[in-house]
DNA sequence: CTGAAAGCGCTAACAG
DNA sequence: CTGTTAGCGCTTTCAG
């Protein structure tokens, strides 16, 4: 009788057929009917454990133990497993040992934006703590919308992480809820103006905002433009908006004008949000920025006009980003922590993640940091002030 | 007989013992020997499909129907198991769901660095072509290391992900060897001068550095300095400099000079390194550096200096970064199509990933995008060129 | 030190 | 349209 390549099979039969082509190219197959038949091979199954055991004769109890470094195994065993698995190129399968061990090595970290190099930062600190740790970060990204930050939280948790990292204090009740009957480790990174759902490491961007102010009317300055971002979401913004001008109005001062932005290149924006606005009020001798890159490009403006800085206008940025060392001159800015907030926060998790093993019980961690003013060039006005 | 908090059970009590706990704060349990206990709920038990088909009166199976979309369900039943798993807060358990189904919604994605705003940009290409549909990308950084990419790999890999995209051609042994046998749709990614495993997307280095060298020929210039990344591992950076080279050397020229740096930040790099080879070859009328974040540093280092440019000095970055358009001179670019790679990759994935459930099979695509040269202001010697 | 048995929470496949 | 059954591949638990 020839061979016939496809067939269908009944599911009985399918089930126990799978048995057969364990390790095989194609296998012949004697059906109900007295047919023989070749079959061609499923193109890919994954080796499972069973493989492993069956290939070096050991039971998949130790062959599992071998591979996790768990519990005692004589040498000899452990070396003919791991030859086997080695060259069988053996992958064990998380999703399977996530199942029946119920516990996942990974940490959800929600953050708005990839664009925004904050947030990469963020992420290389979360990850220096993570490294050589069992744990693994996994990203989402919610583009500043509550909508999706539920979405990609509710599918994040979907997988049973060990911890969530996310962005800001400010979320929708959904989200709230989920994260407080995640029964995990939760820490909200950034900011630390308000109350968080267990633990919090940011910086308090009302202070930061307050203490700009503060040095900048040290320095003499007096008539001071905001510029910054429109986006009503980017509540860290918002906060370092209202601390700032708070910092203002206990002297007795109030912003002059303000510009907001949305979108497109930050540097090329600052440019021109610095000349409507100087345009609009030529008095003016300060500019704050909201972050350091639309700063830059209003600094490079002023420049291109022969403006002295911080003679005629002083400006100041925010986020401390690395790009502003290779600038002409040194914007004046606060280091936003970034890489250290990912760390500690990792750390957390990781703290956690141990004390569930050996039934400590930890109470929730608040840490705010301390951002520094860097001076740079362009907010001292009196020598070294 | 008195509650106690805590007590031993024999590991078929507490099989039996948990089943009580669902649902309750504590629960009274009457152990073998009879003794009356109150025990402390478990911090927490996330709730399971059978909870909510207990709340609703509904199989599992129905209620897993439901909430997946699958099937005929009538819409009593679906607002019946709806109603039940929104008010308990029923999130799915995808674990339990990828081990049974057999399938993984997970695109692994594994790229070298964040740091470099490429990739984040690739990423969002890539998050541009999941959103809306079943799968969702994790993220593995490198950091250029072959054996990093290896391990972060074979972690991917143990998620059984339903396909790898990887960046650039040049993989370990080992990496090759998972990648060619995981059985899933591989593409990698940025590159296309070389033989991939599977299938790719990219631009071609080797000519992007060949028709920038034509570029700067046609226009004269003819004493020109390389500048660039110092790593090696860089196969990209490098594919671009013997283009380069190989572009000039047709012509019968050399390039006449070279720096190359490592780490820092890259727009002060661009100052020093050019400040540096204009120092020691003064003669150099054209500088072509790797990046645009050095060719902006270089660029602002030869303005400082009064250079005219391109005049004496001509420039041309490469990558195309959103920065250059703050810049107060358009620096000459070739756009490296970072977000247009990443959809395409994508959607290779989600093309495949349904091909596999139509048993359709499908051929390697190879993917060559061609990257445009944008003249700015520093590359054009005559006019319009 | 090693093995056998019993699930983890869900879904595929089939039977009503 | 809905329910029942039998696993997915691994680890936990307990018994040698």
């Amino acid at each position: 009788m020839p061979a016939r390549r496809f067939t269908v099979l009944l599911a009985h039969e399918l089930a126990w057929f799978r048995q057969c082509l364990i390790g095989r190219p194609f296998v012949g197959y004697q059906c109900a009917t007295g047919q023989e038949l070749a079959v061609t091979r499923p193109k890919h199954r994954p080796l499972t454990l069973r493989d492993v055991s069956e290939a070096c004769g050991v039971s998949e109890m130790t062959v599992s133990r071998v591979l996790r470094n768990r519990g005692d195994v004589s040498a000899a065993t452990r070396e003919k497993v791991l030859a086997a698995a080695k060259a069988l190129g053996y992958v064990p399968n998380q999703i399977a040992g996530s199942l029946a061990s119920q516990r996942v090595n990974l940490v959800a970290v929600v953050i708005p934006s990839l664009s925004n190099m904050v947030f990469p930062e963020v992420l290389t600190g979360i990850n220096r703590t993570l490294d050589d740790t069992p744990l693994q970060p996994v990203v989402g990204v919610t583009d500043y919308l509550p909508e999706k930050e539920e979405q990609v939280l509710y599918e994040m948790l979907s997988w049973r992480p060990s911890g969530v990292i996310i962005a800001g204090l400010e979320h929708s009740d959904a989200t709230r809820a989920m994260l407080t009957n995640a029964g995990i480790p939760v820490v909200e990174i950034m900011d630390t103006d308000g109350t968080p759902v267990d633990s919090m490491v940011g910086i308090s961007h009302r202070r930061a905002g307050r203490k700009m102010a503060e040095a900048i009317l040290k320095q003499g300055f007096s008539r001071i433009g905001f510029l910054g971002t429109k986006m009503p979401l980017d509540h860290r913004a918002r906060k370092r908006f209202e601390g700032f001008t708070e910092g203002l109005t206990k002297a007795g001062i109030e912003i002059e004008d303000r510009e907001f932005y949305n979108g497109g290149s930050a540097l090329a924006k600052g440019r021109e949000m610095t000349q409507t606005m100087l345009e609009r009020s030529p008095d003016l001798d300060f500019l704050y920025y909201s972050n350091d890159m639309i700063g830059a490009g209003g600094m490079l403006w002023l420049m291109d006009q022969g403006v002295d800085i911080p003679g005629e206008v002083g400006l100041a940025g925010f986020n401390g980003v690395e790009l502003l060392e290779g600038l002409p001159r040194q914007l004046a800015t606060m280091d936003a922590c970034r890489a250290e907030i990912g760390e500690k926060a990792a750390q957390i998790i990781l703290d956690r993640s141990a004390a569930l093993d050996t039934e400590d019980s930890f109470e929730p961690e608040h840490i705010t940091l301390a951002p520094k003013i860097s001076y740079g060039q362009t907010l001292r006005r009196h020598g070294q002030g």
